[in-house]
DNA sequence: CCATTGTCAATACGACCGTATTGATATGCT
DNA sequence: AGCATATCAATACGGTCGTATTGACAATGG
């Protein structure tokens, strides 16, 4: 035996890796991803790419995952930036993050709306980009009551979200428009 | 000057390879429209698809763009069997035929969400998916009242949509979503 | 020390891609 | 009649792609 050496590295290089999958993806579209390109955006060689990924389907799914758990962080950091909420607040904590100006983020949401095509016909991207959908209406119907509309709230989300990534709302826009719905549902904020 | 023959042909051929694209799309993706891929599930040669459309480009826009009429057509088909529809029930009408079981419209959702990835880096192809929603929300914005409401209808019913083309929602869980949005916004239908 | 193993870089391979080119055939105007 | 043109089918071309292969180097456990 040998060779264990740092796993903390191995992390870091493949997130090095995912990221660039990201800019490429954000900038041009899935279709942009080849591993050259994903090679040459990293600043790193193919060999290096394919050592840790074997292949670009998983290449793919470890980037999709790994943009997901970063999202995931940033709404935990917003919401632990909150001073003693609710369940309310929590829910348009999560929401005001994947409508909001933060750079990573709109990223992390045209990311998102470029695997949703691929989602079409690949089962574990469909996976991968709607693990969270069933624990986030759970908590969401409690919080709003209706299971009816808790689905419909995420619904309108990750509409507005797509309209966003495309350039044809502006995150403003798109967060007056749920604040909107949030305020009919749930009744205006400080109340 | 010669040949000036059936233009109903030249669209019928033109049509025939759009279809032919639709259904490679909504089986296995955009990446799977190559344009042997094409002709082959067209029973026509690559040297006709290339006549009619040059560019795979042209013929992806086209493909999108006839898809949008047909479904403008069903839908239009689907007011028409109204008696005597009130602006409410055109609304109603026309966000059932987006989620309803129409084998050609359901085709048509899978086909709209595989091109959202691409809208995000395809000027183009974004001016043709979003053309139709100025005026869908300007109608709407006059039967719902609001702006804002008459947004987040469109967002709920193409996030539902989404998810529907995904297979990560039933077409009638998500008629009773937006049904229980619209009662909400509109009070029940027979009221 | 040395065998093993993780880490790559370089390159080769075969497949497929979009497009250009060429040429054949049919059609309709003059 | 004959010519221009639309309509293709066939094929060639250059490029890119994902992946496999090979080999070098480094680190480490025994």
């Amino acid at each position: 035996m040998a060779r264990k050496i740092d796993p903390d590295q191995r992390e870091q290089h493949k997130a090095a890796i995912a990221e660039a999958v990201w800019r490429l993806v954000a900038r041009s579209g899935l279709e942009a991803v080849s591993l050259r390109e994903v090679a040459g955006e990293a600043g790193v060689s193919v060999g290096r790419v394919q050592h840790y990924f074997g292949t670009k389907d998983a290449l793919l799914l470890y980037g999709l995952r790994l943009a997901q758990q970063r999202m995931e962080g940033r709404i935990r950091r917003r919401i632990a930036g909150l001073v003693a909420p609710g369940a309310e607040d929590v829910l348009r904590a999560t929401l005001a993050e994947l409508l909001g100006d933060d750079p990573d983020t709109r990223q992390a949401v045209r990311v998102w709306t470029a695997f949703l095509g691929r989602a079409l016909d690949d089962r574990a991207i469909a996976e991968a980009l709607f693990a969270d959908d069933v624990e986030l209406r759970a908590f969401t119907t409690e919080v709003v009551g209706s299971p009816l509309d808790a689905h419909g709230l995420w619904a309108l989300a990750n509409g507005l979200a797509a309209e966003v990534a495309c350039g044809q709302t502006t995150a403003a826009d798109a967060r007056a428009v749920v604040d909107h719905h949030l305020d009919r549902l749930l009744g205006s904020p400080d109340r």
